[in-house]
DNA sequence: AGTCCTAGATGCATACTGCATCTAGGAGAA
DNA sequence: TTCTCCTAGATGCAGTATGCATCTAGGACT
C-alpha cells in the first residue's frame, strides 16, 4: 500500500516497484490476490485502464479509508520497531523470576 | 526472538511478555510452535527446567546463530522501514509513464 | 474433592504463499 | 504472415501458517 501513497499504479507495475526497491521479491500472485482483496475491503479501488496500447490494465487507487489505514500502519509499524529495540536492549537478565507463590 | 536476547525464557512467558509489550496478542500455540521451529533451525536451543515447583518448563536460550540471526533481521527491518517511508513520502506522481514501445 | 493457575502441546478448519500455468493484446523479427 | 517475446492479469494446487479450542499435568488454595 506504501507504495501506492502519491502514485496510482497496476498490479504489474507494482511488482516491480517492490522488486527495484529491493524488497523481497513479492510473488506477482500475491500482488493481484492482495489488491483484490485490499479492494474489497475497500482500501484501494480500481478502474481498467484501456488508454494505452497491450492488455487492458488495471489502475488502483489508495482510498481516503486506504490513506487512514496506511497511517495507522505505519504508525504501528514504528511502534513494533521501538518495542523490539528496547526488548532487545534491555539489560534486565532473568527479571522477575520466582515470584510464583501466590 | 527479540525478546529472547537478553533473558532466557520459557513459552509462556514470552506469550505474557509480548501482550504486556503491547503486541498484537501472540497466540500461544503460535508461540510455542514458533519455539519448536526456531530450535529445530538451531537459532534457539531448549533445556528443561524442573528447578521450581509446578509443571516442567522448557528454557529457551538464543544460540550464537540466533543472535546474529536477530542482528541480521532487525537491520532489514530498518532498511524496510526506510525504503516504505520514501514510497510514502515520495513526491513522484506517476513517475516514467508511457514508456511502453521499444 | 473441587477449583484455579501455570505450562506446554496438538487437532482442525481456515488463510496465505510460492510456483506453475493459462488467457490475451500487441510489438518486432524472419 | 507466422513465430516469438513482452506486458498484464488471473487462478489451481500443494505446502505452510494461523487462530481457536481442547487436552494433559503439576501444584496451590479452599
Amino acid at each position: 500500500m506504501a507504495f501506492l501513497k502519491n502514485w496510482d499504479a497496476y498490479g504489474y507495475q507494482l511488482t516491480q516497484r517492490l522488486s527495484e526497491a529491493g524488497l523481497p521479491e513479492f510473488d506477482s500472485g500475491t500482488v493481484y490476490r492482495t489488491l483484490r482483496q485490499l479492494e474489497h475491503t475497500g482500501l484501494v479501488s480500481s478502474s481498467w485502464d484501456t488508454s494505452e496500447s497491450g492488455p487492458a490494465r488495471r489502475m488502483y487507487r489508495l482510498t481516503a479509508a486506504g490513506d487512514l489505514f496506511l497511517t495507522r500502519w505505519m504508525e504501528a509499524l514504528q511502534h513494533y520497531q521501538k518495542v523490539i529495540e528496547k526488548a532487545v536492549s534491555g539489560t534486565e537478565v532473568n527479571p522477575g523470576r520466582a515470584r510464583r507463590r501466590r
